[in-house]
DNA sequence: CATGGCTATATAAATATTTACATAGTGGTT
DNA sequence: AACCACTATGTAAATATTTATATAGCCATG
């Protein structure tokens, strides 16, 4: 699986698990998730194959926080993830499996599908685009100037721009054909 | 999870495991896959809970085939899967995660990674031109006078066309990105 | 007639993921 | 003081998914 790499990406700078479902929770949202049930071992699993080492910080708030650093061999991991190439087709969109058997309900509940799908996308097209003006108002490198370290991030973000913007027009689309043969009918 | 409804989906007419597995291997590859070692046992459970009936049908070629049908249980569990609304924000894109953490490798390994997967994308929206040719020259109603049965599927069809059009032109102006980058350091 | 490939179904073992639960301190509200 | 929300870490149980393996007949190729 990919989880491992993940945060093992995600562990340039040290953080608890805690912290990396924040992350999780920001820039990454788009294209990964996980549950905190699910990182705890994944990181506990990372620590005892040497990828990780960890450190107990007292908070001052709750309890202490395990903070895990990445090591040489976790960058190596890292490294080798990526270099095997890109990881693909291994999509699961329940929303499209959906779609495909949108005629199984009435029409309403149709219209309703769509315009719900519709909501979402342009939600989370929101959210990036509320992440891209906020780089892009406190980094005047944005985006052509941006180091390499940023630029990929960059690069993600944009594809999900793109894509959201799409599909949010995709839906549009759909529901005016939709509505089209409502009323011819 | 979704793969009980996506079979139950696909049940429209009566088919047995391995049909569903080519199934997959068509127009539903785009947005889902499954192996067979999953498929067999979902397939038991559903028709254990009244969702499926099954039928041994001998064969001219190898052993005998087990077709099963969707019951009306089971289409009205397809129905409420699909009227409880868009299964979203689930997705996992790993090699946005790859992209995410690019700058880890070097400058030649970025290129090839993103080449690598512009020649996917690219392949994939071949696949997709090509059910979308053989279906609008065998069908005169393609793409808006389809019946309903198939409209959807046209827009599910069409969306993978527009991603997988998009994507390949956003690998393309990534790789003149990158590629500016080297020439000018 | 051995080998490999295709159709077809299925189990076993390992791994991945989600949901529910357990614990514990801090701070605020009712 | 009881309750809730938030920070923080984790375990347990259930479920989902992948990879490897087993079986078995049919067909073509050498």
């Amino acid at each position: 699986m990919s989880l491992p790499h993940v945060l093992l990406g995600m562990l340039a700078s040290p953080a608890s698990g805690y912290d990396l479902k924040q992350r999780f929770g920001q820039s990454v949202r788009h294209f990964w998730h996980a549950e905190l049930s699910q990182i705890y071992p994944v990181l506990s699993k990372l620590e005892k194959d040497g990828m990780l080492t960890s450190e107990n910080v007292p908070s001052d708030k709750g309890p202490s926080r395990k903070i895990y650093s990445r090591t040489a061999r976790g960058t190596s991991s890292l490294k080798s993830w990526i270099s095997d190439g890109p990881v693909c087709r291994t999509e699961r969109l329940a929303y499209l499996t959906q779609l495909f058997f949108l005629d199984a309900v009435n029409m309403a509940q149709r219209i309703s599908f769509m315009e719900n799908l519709r909501s979402d996308f342009a939600e989370r097209l929101g959210e990036l685009k509320a992440i891209e003006e906020n780089w892009s108002s406190e980094d005047p490198r944005y985006p052509d100037e941006l180091p390499d370290q940023e630029l990929y991030k960059q690069m993600t973000l944009r594809s999900g721009l793109m894509k959201y913007k799409m599909m949010t027009e995709w839906c549009e689309e759909c529901l005016n054909r939709m509505k089209k043969r409502t009323t011819e009918a």
